[in-house]
DNA sequence: GTCTATAGTGCGATAGAC
DNA sequence: GTCTATCGCACTATAGAC
């Protein structure tokens, strides 16, 4: 073992999330979050770029789960279709972290308008992945960016929804039922 | 005329684009900007909320003019329609301001990302009142939020290909293709 | 209009791991 | 010795309180 307890990043992210939600973002100093991980206010803002970052700890991982299933999804696929392949991914991988944090991650994000800020950012992120995998499959620049984003606009509300009820439907099925609703717009009032 | 001169909002406005342009936006100070404009730091951060939203001045106007012509569509339009109706008032009004200065603007704003952050926050905004709307058309909450969010991910794209070139289409043109675009997304690859 | 807290950066020091 | 993670200190600018 080390001189330092290990995983300071793991450690800064959960003692961020208790002090948002305890006392809100805003009335959260870099400093407290750091005391509270046992390290100083240096190494937090050496580990994560700004405040905001340390609640979206993980998503470049979940940006490459998106990316990957729709990059391998069936070449014949359309690409919305291919899109909602990158939506089961995501919530697959959603599902698996305990949904009481994510309730409790939604909450802060939902209090605080820097924060959702930075939410939109990330999946505006995602989005030109998405764009450039589907580009890859053969769709038109200008197709791509709308199902891409389109999709991301999908995997938002869709976790606001789930975040947002204890009980109810899964993540999946809510997802696949704003893809319906989506495909569905074009057609008629 | 008064003891200092007019339109402190407006002078801002036109430093900050000038001073962003020059040397970006992060290697620019507030006080530097409110020098040029003949103000105080003071004052700037009266006007202004923060150093970002100085570029965004008039998009409240913006955005009263989409949910208005999205509310006054004729009510047997479908969703859709009524986002389209939304998108041509606002190429209109787009189209007033000076072709060169939306460039130098849009140009900033794909130089900064913390810029970007705040475009998307607009746009958010104006897609949340757009939702509103149709739901008072009748649109289901759903399919409200998801049209009202693929409309604006059309006006941003719109206005970076317009922005981003000398000659081409015009807005409305470029809007309406891209309209198109969305609707036919579900039809096939 | 002044005063202050805090976000965020730069750089050097330190203490281990290898 | 090198490399890496953390600390400590000094510093600027933003933003808000008074």
């Amino acid at each position: 073992m080390g001189r330092w307890q290990p995983d300071s990043r793991g450690r800064l992210q959960e003692a961020a999330l208790a002090l948002y939600s305890e006392r809100g973002f805003e009335a959260t100093t870099a400093a407290q979050i750091a005391d509270r991980a046992g390290l100083t206010e240096r190494t937090f803002f050496r580990l994560f770029a700004d405040k905001r970052e340390v609640l979206f700890g993980g998503s470049a991982a979940l940006g490459d789960a998106i990316v990957g299933a729709v990059a391998g999804a069936p070449p014949d696929l359309g690409p919305l279709d291919a899109v909602a392949a990158g939506l089961d991914a995501a919530a697959a991988m959603l599902g698996e972290f305990r949904r009481d944090l994510s309730r409790q991650r939604q909450a802060v994000i939902a209090a605080t308008p820097e924060l959702q800020e930075r939410e939109l950012t990330k999946l505006s992120t995602f989005a030109a992945a998405v764009a450039a995998a589907l580009r890859e499959r053969g769709v038109s620049e200008l197709k791509a960016t709308l199902a891409a984003e389109a999709g991301m606009t999908v995997l938002r509300v869709a976790m606001q929804r789930w975040a947002g009820a204890d009980h109810g439907p899964d993540l999946t099925s809510i997802m696949r039922e704003s893809v319906a609703e989506l495909r569905a717009l074009s057609d008629a009032g």
